[in-house]
DNA sequence: TTGAAAAATGAGAATGATTATCTTAATTGT
DNA sequence: ACAATTAAGATAATCATTCTCATTTTTCAA
């Protein structure tokens, strides 16, 4: 057990890929059931120090609550405006932007995000 | 005056290009020299609706105050990690990928967003 | 022009996500 | 085994944003 048995389980369950790109608070309830005493601050705590370690990611949208993401490969996201749910696509960005950018203006690039939001295949039919 | 005298000072004021990408807080203090008595609930109603009506954009990043712009040319943002301030960049989005989506997943896109965080120019050297 | 209906305002309460604080419990190294 | 460190759990605090509601402003038909 390399860290607490709070942040191990933590990533455990995020690894499993039992729940599809959860909140804090939907890690929160699932982890109830395996550390029925954790508490709502030990779950972000951790959350966000897994992310800081690099072994999750912390995703944003607008509006809505953060996620937090198991897959490390280099993807990106669709949102459904309908239901919520957050779909994985592959997509080779142009990184030539970076470079442009920091020719341009200076400005050096850390992180690069592409999403999309739309509506999902069930979504749309009944919109 | 098309809309209310509130409205039509905030959107004015949006165009004069005098704030950039300001909070809804930054508009709130800058409409207090023009209209006193306005309340925030007004400002963030009015950018919102703004917004609705496509007159500006509203920007989201992570874990910060939404911005607005008036600027609806195609364009997309870079946000610094020290100062906070976002720039403006130009870039053709492959979008090929909205196809691809829908083919392979059947979702239908409705707006895509591409990011870049990182550091400026002023911020970067003294890092 | 009047006056009722509709729309928008301003103040402040409510919400929701997230972080901060603080006391206690667990872990570590000696 | 014990002092020092680290993390946990509970809960308060924060911050952006939205909601509610009473009041004011606008609209528009009679």
């Amino acid at each position: 057990m390399k860290y607490s048995k709070q942040k191990d389980e933590i990533l455990k369950l995020m690894r499993s890929g039992r729940l599809d790109h959860p909140s804090a608070a939907e890690v929160f309830v699932a982890m109830k059931e395996i550390l029925p005493d954790i508490g709502i601050a030990t779950v972000y705590r951790n959350l966000n120090a897994l992310s800081d370690m690099g072994f999750l990611k912390r995703l944003s949208f607008a509006g809505e609550a953060d996620r937090y993401d198991f897959n490390l490969a280099d993807h990106h996201h669709a949102i459904c405006l309908g239901c919520g749910r957050v779909f994985d696509f592959d997509m080779k960005l142009d990184n030539s932007v970076e470079k442009k950018l920091a020719e341009k203006s200076g400005f050096s690039v850390v992180s690069v995000k592409y999403s999309v939001s739309g509506y999902c295949k069930k979504c749309a039919c009944c919109k």
